[in-house]
DNA sequence: CCTTCTAAGATTGTCGACAATTTACGGATA
DNA sequence: TATCCGTAAATTGTCGACAATCTTAGAAGG
């Protein structure tokens, strides 16, 4: 039984295998995005009966990275700068939540771990300066953390099951690399230490501002992509 | 193509109806909370085969409706105190983001329509006061008219296709019916006019209460239905 | 040349059977 | 009597084939 990096989702089955498997090309943009789902092809593919694969599908389509229509198919979700604008409001709405609630739930220990685990960034980031992996991974586990801290499940399962991978995607996709990275890191600072001061209020207010700037900062991306595209097409 | 009364989903294929007439029959406790589903059984019962249940089962788990273990089975979810309060925090987060998105998205025809609609609410409860079925069904249908105000799609799925029947499994289980009914209105009319005069803060922070209200309410009818069954017990 | 209808092809939805895993039962042992 | 183990039953996971539906290509008609 092997363990998902992100989520956290025991691997037990075919179609666990194949659903990460898949969620993984998707993100990462080999399999592209807005593009149609052949079953038989994938199911060949991934060396898997097509109800495998179906089952499959069924999960990618609940953490929304495609989309089913009754008897026409599958689709890869398309990243479009309106889907960005909504899922960015709705994972302000949440992770401000998350956050409220993280500074009332949180255990002390959770929090030095936290803290600690900042300063560990900070080094490698000096270190590795403007390689992109670690910025991307090291700022998905600060939010992750502190989603886990909110000791609410079901906001936790939505979040991490739900809205993440989507994020993910765009942010993969957009190749998000860090001019925001030392900036990213003092908001995260200032976060933190609003849990620890038990100020939920300032939490929520400062993840949501912070999360604000994230998205900004990829919309500028995807604008600069976008004419890329349009440059190209000519 | 038959059309379903909350969620407009179009109902094609044989497992959209399975999907459909589980739903209800789970929100109304006909199919009992915490119980577990026999795959076998309940695909007899629908007169299916097992692929066309497991498809209408994976729909349910992603509406929380059901939780399945792999090798192990489904079950219905429990209603417990703790999800209660969970569930509540996040849509009081996600609805008062609809509404605050409402107050600048929302058509001017949309409002007027919905004042119309809680007139039609407030005649039709002096009439027959202290029915539930329609302060039920009203008070979701003012809901739902909101989050569409939103214009956020994915927002607008993640509350009808997500929460929504989850929140409705609560209180038809608890039988709301309604001393809250004229202060529920008032509240309402509240909400509408601050959208009207497109105040997002205002209509966030009053819809947030009126949730919040809500929950204080179906929280004690949950603590009286719990201390019946323990007296049931003895 | 464009539109409309028809038929063939391809794709999805559904089914019943088999394989893998878990659960339940009953006997053996301490 | 309680605990452990092994076998049998039941349940879930997976497969390949068939049925229903959609899409596409081409012919007929305007």
């Amino acid at each position: 039984m092997t363990q998902d990096a992100f989520s956290e989702t025991p691997i037990t089955t075919a179609s666990d295998q194949v659903f990460v498997d898949m969620r993984r090309e998707i993100v990462e943009g080999i399999i592209v995005q807005g593009s149609k789902i052949s079953e038989p092809e994938l199911a060949k593919r991934y060396g898997v009966s097509r109800a495998t694969l179906r089952e499959a599908l069924n999960r990618l389509e609940s953490c929304y990275l495609v989309e089913r229509k009754a008897n026409v198919g599958c689709r890869v979700v398309a990243l479009t700068a309106e889907r960005l604008i909504e899922v960015y409001q709705v994972r302000s709405a949440l992770e401000g939540l998350a956050c409220r609630l993280a500074a009332d739930n949180m255990a002390p220990d959770e929090v030095q771990s936290l803290k600690q685990l900042l300063n560990q960034h900070l080094k490698t980031q000096r270190v590795k300066e403007g390689e992109s992996y670690y910025q991307e991974a090291g700022d998905l586990d600060f939010h992750y953390r502190i989603i886990k801290g909110s000791k609410n499940d079901h906001l936790i399962h939505l979040l991490s099951n739900g809205l993440y991978q989507l994020i993910r995607m765009y942010r993969v996709q957009m190749g998000m690399v860090g001019p925001r990275v030392s900036k990213a890191f003092d908001e995260h600072l200032a976060i933190i230490n609003a849990i620890e001061n038990h100020d939920g209020e300032l939490a929520e207010l400062l993840m949501k501002r912070h999360i604000s700037a994230s998205q900004a900062n990829i919309q500028t991306k995807f604008n600069l992509h976008a004419a890329q595209n349009e440059r190209a097409e000519q």
